[in-house]
DNA sequence: CATGAATGAGAGTTCATTCAT
DNA sequence: TATGAATGAACTCTCATTCAT
């Protein structure tokens, strides 16, 4: 019994190997030419697999950039960011651990982000994928916008929604994207993008 | 001859007008339903032509969205906001200046950018086209941040690269997707940025 | 003018042989080897065109069998026949009229009929028109049998809808096919048929 | 030993109840989707068991499709019409109790005879299976019509060729498929049929 | 100038089938 | 015996494009 168990995890080990293999080579090829110009032939030849593989063992062609969207939804770095940021008591502190875990969690998820935004009109099922990814963050960044209103300090006029605006245009993918073209360093973009984030909202 | 020519320019203008119907049809389905998913047929049916006139008018679906990018090169909206903001002496009221023609020439072009931008790695003309226009608009702001450093009154350390950099934030294109995107209004965001753009540049 | 109009026309006539070797060489093929496995390139190989001609001319593969049906429908000699039977007052002559009627429709349409009913199972648009063209012929058999009835002279207890069944047995598709994977001749087969159909149908 | 062929037995059962599980999905499919548009994997998913157990218990797919046929090829109910019949000394107890033998056999083996007759033209192994049946249910005919003519009361100029082939007419697949598809019931056609085969082969 | 007909290339997907376990 | 993983081979269809008119 233990020896089937053993061997079928062997199996199943295995079969996830080949998964990560082609979604990997997928996320690379999506990156490099795009996802309307990728074709699931290009993908197993890359992957070194049967073309037939890649839908056997990730489905069909927008399963591989479903599987790009997935795994990033509950990333620690974010949820950690996020308690932290609960539990400080000072606005420009949250507004620097904001621009840290943003920083963080995009630098690791770049390439799936960027794939995501640049594809979204080649396909519905990506452009799903993306307003989800992008669901996910704009509602985080709203929790520390509900969090810096509870604190105090802010400029007058500001309510929980403005702020959450606000952040989004400073820590959004956008912001990160112009930040990355621009040739910025993830740290030094993090600071220069808290700065101007404490300028725009913190009372003077 | 005064007949022929006549004839002829009755018929110039015609095809010019097919020209620009198929052209606009091809700009509202490429907005729609992104460029990869929209066919030339779909093209040719929506401006009401045979499938063949495309070619024979336009070009090849490429040439569709070539089109799209050439005629705002020359824009008189930024060619004149630019000559208005050499002759000013006064770096808040350039950057201003900047938010508010960046902001009309945007709004005019809104949904040829926006088709540009978003289907980059549809096509690698597409992606030409997208780079060119990214380098009018960047050039231009970097003539705006040449006048600002002459002008003076920048927070120290600043040079001419970063500050366009900066007003690349500020007032390129992903900016201004994003202030749309968060459904705010043309001008209150002009002024927004202007805000934000004179903070970030202009010492206190 | 003249010449435009005769050029196009020339066209279209040679677009419409197109379209008809093709339908003629689907025909071949789905009778000999069965619709499911006749791909849309062995017809357009058999018809000497390139694949895609298949799809420009005729259509998918489904127009391809229902190409086969639509013709069927105002078949001349079945309107001939029905208009005969109307007019007659002998039941006996009715009954030969339809016998010789079905058989030259069903002669005339052999294939086609049959590659109707035997790919019913392959495919859902090739039993819509198997369902089809058998609701044309038992409509007109009706007809038929409300003719009977008005002529009198049947066994007592046959009402109009009894007695389209039996027409159905003896004169419909499947009646015919047996007649003829028994080796029987045409018109033998119709003499046979009209005289069981009298047995079953008239007085003595 | 015992333990072993007791288990073995407790597998082979098992084993063959796996196998009809699988024949039954399998017929229930191919009647209601047709051959060619049942896939195994629906097969295997239809009988809740692994796609490659169809493969181990049964074979490819043609061979689901032989095992329809196969085991109605010694219908006990056949046998023991056949004998009656020989037995017999009435031309019409004989059609009569073809007719009663040929509804009951027709009755208990609905599905399969239709599943092999409406997917012949879907596959090779498909139409052998057919015209193998149909050669049994046409080789049992041609020994009644044998029996018949030794009987004597036919008409004349009825020799056993053609009796064989009228009693196909009226007892054959397609004739009963006929009556089933006008709604007829079972018992009502077996009367029907051998009143008319009696009308076409008796002498008055 | 505009068009109908035809085409070549390629894409995504499904299917029946076989290894190795 | 039964199964999960992987595969090779087709197949249908869409697309951008070009002749000939």
């Amino acid at each position: 019994m233990a020896t089937r168990e053993y061997r079928s995890s062997v199996r199943a080990r295995h079969a996830e190997d080949t998964r990560r293999t082609i979604v990997d080579a997928a996320a690379a090829l999506f990156a490099e030419q795009g996802y309307a110009r990728t074709s699931v032939a290009a993908v197993a030849a890359a992957a070194g697999v049967a073309l037939n593989t890649v839908y056997t063992s990730v489905g069909g062609k927008s399963a591989l950039v479903m599987a790009l969207s997935d795994d990033g939804a509950e990333d620690p770095v974010a949820v950690e960011t996020v308690r932290r940021i609960v539990e400080s008591d000072d606005a420009g502190e949250i507004l620097r651990l904001t621009a840290e875990g943003t920083a963080r969690v995009r630098r690791a998820r770049w390439r799936a982000v960027g794939i995501l935004l640049d594809n979204r009109t080649s396909d519905p099922d990506v452009a799903a994928a993306a307003t989800a990814a992008t669901r996910v963050v704009r509602d985080r960044l709203d929790r520390v916008a509900l969090r810096l209103v509870e604190v105090g300090g802010l400029r007058p006029g500001l309510d929980a929604d403005r702020v959450g605006q606000v952040l989004w245009f400073y820590f959004g993918f956008e912001a990160w994207r112009t930040a990355r073209d621009l040739g910025w360093d993830w740290d030094e973009a993090a600071g220069w993008l808290a700065d101007q984030a404490a300028g725009a909202l913190l009372a003077p």
